[in-house]
RNA sequence: GUGCCUGUAGCUCAGUUGGAUAGAGCAACAGCCUUCUAAGCUGUGGGUCACUGGUUCGAUUCCAGUCAGGCACGCCA
């Protein structure tokens, strides 16, 4: 639809003189008495064409050639505002396009032959998901569903570390509770996994080993069961939410001596040190940020900072294999890389994307949303999220409170960058009037009357001719279908911006809009094409409304 | 102290890229079920878009500063 006006409007601006290849805003007023789509096209000409607004849009107005069937006519108000209507016609066949593309509505091309990598979760298997994860978690899915249906190639990336430090306290203190489970006393230090599911895992060690590990002084049994187990129970808790990711990345695999002789990790130095961004001192090796504008301030004087890729003790810092696993991305051929993560990786994406940009790479594939966190308040009081302290509200137990749809909902109906407050109190007793049941006793309903309908009218509405949508007359069923239109525009929208919540401001608009026709046409007992015509309205829909859920994730009831 | 994010109705938040009279849900009040699901619909009240300047035809939106809150600032990941 949009695409039909703006093709139209580069014409005529060819015809007035102007530019045709600028961006073209066309956008739904907020009024319904300025029409149905509006463009400032000529406000925007008003200083190149030094002309009135006004009399720009007269010019542009007078030399549009709309098919009376689509556009009924075209107002100029305002500033200049030029104003479309829509032609009664155009709504009742999009009722129809919507039924005949069925699933495919609402996807587009633009992806097609293009790949995407969405990396999101990516927590270390030391613990279970937290609340705050799953916020990434689900904020990820929800964007790699709107890529998918953009029509890119999609990989779900989930980037994980089972070595290091924090996997050795892991492994002992799975061997202390251990140890304490076979009866011995034991000191467990401050600094360790203080959770329960430490005991849970040790427990099951017991279980299946008895006392035989009791003289065991190697981590690695340890290590290995708790790995197993944890991440186990991480894609349990991710599955609940319907995440599943298609590949597992194990940044391990960057230290790896490849056909070349060195690791990734080592062919990044390499790389850097050719460019020229490499110092060795104090026995580590450094990324010369400082040559690219990193600094900080102390006492209000700016000191240039260099950033450490490999410790002095030979081991890589985080932050070189982050860098190296952003080049097999690129080495992978994916065309967009989305990161998605929590804001307290904030400052370590800029040293990626500086190392990326000195070795070469095109940093303008990679989108990074970050998400605030997510506080997580009982009864008002707040709790204080670690996942070594053991006293994380997981995942899991909101998922038990509020349940899956629920859960994601909550996590994707507000921006990115806001604050998350998750009350756990209140969500429970939200439950009932929660926001999410708005949207599916939307679907709800539409089923019960598909229901109804076909049972006392002997008719299967499926098979209903699109014919009838020309009988489709009131103001609620038009503005209905005028929404629906819109499904397309909102899911490419929502894509682009990497924001899911856009997608649930439109469903809530379309379930709006579909509870006002309920109220004021009925279905069942109307003449039988009135019947037939508003049957293929609800079909429809029902199918944006699924079509949207999808890309959200949440299910689509047929009862509730 | 520095960087990033946030500040919109009593509460929780939207706000289509700078547009026309700033919206929704909850909470409050008043209505609507012998008829397809009342988890719904209709109406009322509720606002200095944190504050001050700037940019321009036009600012909740962009810029600067101020105030308030969150997060991050290691040879931890």
């Amino acid at each position: 639809m949009k695409d039909l006006l703006i093709t139209e409007i580069k014409k005529a601006l060819v015809e007035v003189g102007a530019e045709p290849s600028r961006e073209i805003l066309i956008e739904k007023p907020n009024d319904e008495k300025f029409g149905d789509a509006s463009s400032n096209v000529a406000m925007t000409l008003a200083k190149e064409l030094k002309k009135n607004p006004r009399q720009i849009a007269q010019e542009l107005v007078s030399k549009f050639k709309f098919n009376p069937e689509q556009i009924e006519r075209v107002d100029i108000a305002g500033a200049g505002f030029i104003n479309f209507y829509f032609s009664k016609s155009l709504l009742q066949q999009s009722v129809a396009q919507i039924l005949a593309q069925g699933e495919q509505f609402g996807k587009s091309s633009v992806g097609v032959g293009k790949k995407a990598i969405v990396e999101y979760v990516s927590a270390n298997p030391t613990g279970p998901l937290t609340v705050g994860r799953g916020r990434g978690g689900v904020l990820g899915d929800c964007i790699a569903n709107l890529l998918e249906a953009q029509g890119y190639n999609l990989t779900r990336e989930y980037y994980f570390n089972n070595a290091g430090r924090q996997m050795r306290i892991l492994a002992d203190s799975v061997r202390l509770r251990y140890l304490e489970r076979c009866g011995d006393a034991i000191t467990f230090p401050d600094d360790y996994y203080q959770g329960d599911y430490i005991k849970d895992i040790a427990e099951k060690i017991f279980s299946e080993k008895g006392d035989a590990l009791k003289g065991e002084t190697d981590l690695s049994s340890f290590k290995e069961f708790a790995e197993a187990e944890i991440f186990a129970s991480i894609k349990r808790t991710l599955l609940r939410l319907g995440i599943q990711h298609d590949s597992f990345f194990n940044e391990n695999s960057l230290y790896e001596k490849m056909e070349s002789g060195k690791s990734r990790n080592e062919q990044v130095v390499d790389m850097l040190d050719q460019k020229g961004f490499i110092e060795r001192k104090d026995g580590a090796i450094w990324f010369k940020t400082s040559l690219l504008g990193k600094k900080k301030v102390e006492d209000g004087k700016e000191i240039p900072v260099d950033t450490v890729l490999v410790k002095s003790n030979g081991e890589p810092s985080y932050r070189l294999p982050d860098i190296a696993y952003h080049t097999t991305k690129y080495a992978r051929g994916f065309d967009l890389i989305v990161n998605v993560f929590g804001a307290d990786h904030i400052d370590e994406y800029p040293d990626v994307a500086r190392a990326l940009e000195v070795l070469g790479y095109d940093t303008s594939r990679i989108k990074v949303a970050i998400n605030q966190f997510v506080t997580t308040t009982i009864n008002g009081e707040q709790v204080k999220m670690s996942t070594r302290k053991g006293n994380a509200d997981t995942l899991d137990a909101l998922i038990d409170e509020v349940g899956a749809d629920a859960t994601r909902f909550f996590f994707v109906m507000r921006a990115k960058e806001t604050h998350l407050n998750f009350d756990l109190e209140l969500a429970k007793k939200q439950s009932s009037d929660n926001p999410v049941f708005y949207l599916q006793y939307a679907h709800a309903r539409i089923c019960g009357i598909i229901r109804v309908a076909e049972e006392k009218a002997m008719l299967n509405a499926e098979a209903i001719s699109p014919d009838f949508v020309k009988v489709l007359n009131a103001k609620e069923e038009l503005d209905l279908a005028k929404e629906l239109m819109r499904f397309p525009d909102a899911v490419s929208y929502a894509a682009n911006s990497l924001e899911p919540q856009k997608m649930i401001t439109y469903l809530n608009g379309v379930a709006e809009l579909f509870h006002k026709f309920y109220q004021e046409c009925r279905i069942v007992g109307e003449t039988e094409s009135v019947m037939k015509s508003r049957l293929l309205l609800a079909l429809a829909t029902r199918q944006v409304l699924r079509n949207g859920f999808k890309t959200l994730g949440i299910s689509a009831p047929e009862r509730m």
